[in-house]
DNA sequence: GAGTGGTCTAGACCACGGT
DNA sequence: CCGTGGTCTAGACCACTCC
């Protein structure tokens, strides 16, 4: 960055160390820096935008606190990458309720993959066009040998183009996103819900129809903010409960 | 802070952030700097802790990001309170499906106040010894004029004497323990599950029985860590909904 | 204008991981 | 031993609030 490229007026003021993460920003969204590689040091960063080593730091540890990168002392700064290990904590909320249970990452069995027009619900949640495909991969996922989870996800075809190709489908869909299609999910919000279990849910989760369960509606976001998959996920929850931590 | 407080061996190294931020916890949890008033200013506090002010800023930024002080720029820094409008995004995560409504505090409706020995649950939940005595106060809570949740709070008697007598019961239970018991609610710890309702919870939410309700188990912990409040919350999400955001 | 928090810099030294 | 991130300092200037 040159010292042209840094605007300081008070009308539209952003500070350096905003301007420097969004040129690491960028380069995420990019794919110039991918997950799990090493970025360069704070010192080469600072030398390559023209800014003291103090502003580079306070834009790579706001990008830490968001989880998109992970600093490791005597080591380096590195891009997070969609690991079980990292994602169990991050956006994988279910556990046991057995205090020894450890945690898992959960196997799934995919019940089907379509493609079909984009209906109300999921034009609005993934920002889709109207008749615009939307890929649509119903699957069942097991904890502990226990099936748990009902679950239909939803993404545009021209964000994944050929994910209903992929065989076999990944257990880890997060990561195949970011690996294959360049597509980090960054962020998620979810709106959650206690429902009654239809004939569909009783027959895989082995429950009676009626059974509560829990309703979690997610939309993920990329990198840029971008809505990429709406996943709709029905939940056993009589030997397992969904853990936050509220500040 | 002396030169002579400052612990600085590799054995049991503590940076000297934390060490300041140590001091002004106690602070908090002392009561010596109360909800709602301000704090010396940053150059005050180095001055006195013989830090420099960076030191001191750190030390403000990492209490400042756990919600615990509020910084206004051009005016000071300010002891987090427990107000309706902080909570509300904070502690409070029920909202009404319609996209238009704005968020409210919920009205409570006190069904009963008891207290009693505590139970198991109780015991390790709250750190409590063998036959202590529990407060037990049971709630309805309404959103938007309807009866939405049914709420059993357990507090012991020790953490919050005559807690029982209080009268009227206020809405705000938080903003209760933080001004009358200098005991504020840091953090808290849920667990959430789906259950069906049964004949009290058809009752008082003017449903079903059977009705899929959102269980929420809440532990609330105080400012040094220890527990203070179990809050056990049965919701009727029909027209509302739990929201979260991960990262 | 005085005082607060917010940004930015330059430089020193410490703790950690690998060579 | 070197290079990395982590801590700490001292000082400058900016943006905001209130008097």
């Amino acid at each position: 960055m040159t010292q042209d490229a840094i605007e300081r007026s008070t009308f539209g003021f952003r500070p350096l160390y905003m301007q420097v993460r969004d040129v690491m920003m960028s380069r995420l969204i990019d794919g110039i820096w991918k997950p799990g590689t090493i970025i360069p040091s704070e010192i080469d960063l600072a030398r390559e935008m023209d800014v003291s080593q103090g502003t580079v730091r306070k834009a790579l540890d706001s990008m830490t606190a968001e989880n998109l990168l992970v600093r490791r002392q005597g080591r380096g700064t590195f891009v997070a990458e969609m690991e079980e290990s990292n994602i169990l904590f991050q956006f994988f909320r279910l556990e046991s309720d057995a205090t020894s249970g450890s945690k898992n990452f959960p196997e799934s069995q995919v019940v089907s993959v379509s493609s079909r027009n984009a209906n109300e619900f999921e034009m609005s949640s993934l920002k889709a066009e109207v008749g615009e495909k939307i890929w649509h991969v119903e699957r069942r996922r097991l904890l502990d040998g226990q099936a748990v989870v009902v679950e239909s996800i939803f993404a545009k075809e021209s964000s994944f183009p050929a994910l209903g190709d992929t065989a076999p489908m990944p257990n880890n869909l997060y990561r195949l996103y970011s690996e294959t299609y360049g597509k980090t999910i960054a962020k998620a919000d979810e709106k959650l819900k206690a429902i009654n279990a239809n004939a569909n849910d009783a027959k895989h989760l082995n429950c009676e129809q009626g059974t509560a369960l829990l309703l979690i509606e997610r939309i993920g976001f990329g990198l840029n903010g971008e809505p990429l998959e709406l996943r709709l996920s029905r939940c056993l929850t009589a030997n397992f409960h969904y853990r936050n931590t509220l500040r």
